[in-house]
DNA sequence: ATAATTGCAAATGCTTTGCTTGTGA
DNA sequence: TCACAAGCAAAGCATTTGCAATTAT
């Protein structure tokens, strides 16, 4: 289970070599969302010689093959996860950092009426959330 | 009126020199989400020895002062409108790149719910829709 | 007068790329 | 075998910054 971006790989005929299948490891066994710069240092503790010119062409492979998900928060650099078995969104704790997911079936639906209304299919969205915790 | 965010500025109390006068009255004027490069290219039209990192700095001075917007569309780089009345969101023609601005209360709404819901309070966010134009 | 702003070019930070060597199928 | 991938360093691109000269108040 841990080894699900391999398995895809191999479903969508990526080729697989040793520094993909340490990136897709790390990426598989990962719960937050990583930058590049962050994938390489957990990778590297696997192997030391992977180059930051690698991970980066990795993750854009992944990500074009829809293996991986790419998001670009404010003031950030692209961040990545494993591509979402179901869709979700993310708020962002504008004091921590921190990303919490969340599904919500209703505005999902109003963002296509509104596209719709406006004579346009929905073909992709971004919606993200900024807030601070209320302190109770 | 097209000079509004001249006044504000002076509301402000944002120093004004030549160029940030010119600055403000491109963007006051124009309609769509320039970004800086074009910027540059209409107030070069009125002064032609204009610097970008005078548009970058001024750009970046009026965001701050919550005079413009700024935006990070997905794959651009960072786009600016004049700071609106009331708030709007985005529809991205995939195709052609133009913008659509829309209101949805209803979206607006669940959103701070969503944030509620989480322990959060709803500071900013971000909403985008892309979309193709539905052939008729 | 003088603190802030400009223009220029150099620096930055993230990301991509050219090229040579190495390697998976 | 051989088209493709990796590593390295160099290049790219948008944006920022240091500094000397200029300007707004």
């Amino acid at each position: 289970m841990s080894y699900d971006i391999e398995n895809k790989c191999k479903q969508k005929g990526v080729r697989l070599t040793d520094q993909r299948k340490l990136i897709a490891k790390i990426m598989s066994q990962s719960e937050d969302h990583p930058d590049v710069d962050e994938l390489h240092k957990r990778v590297s503790q696997l192997d030391d010689k992977i180059s930051i010119a690698t991970v980066y062409r990795t993750v854009k492979l992944f990500e074009e093959a829809g293996i991986v998900a790419k998001h670009d928060f404010k003031g950030n650099k692209s961040r990545y996860e494993k591509a979402p078995e179901e869709h979700h969104d993310h708020l962002i704790d504008i004091n921590t950092g921190e990303i919490i997911e969340f599904v919500n079936e209703d505005i999902e639906k109003l963002q296509k009426e509104v596209a719709e209304k406006l004579g346009y299919k929905l073909v992709d969205h971004r919606l993200e959330l900024y807030g601070s915790k209320n302190k109770k």
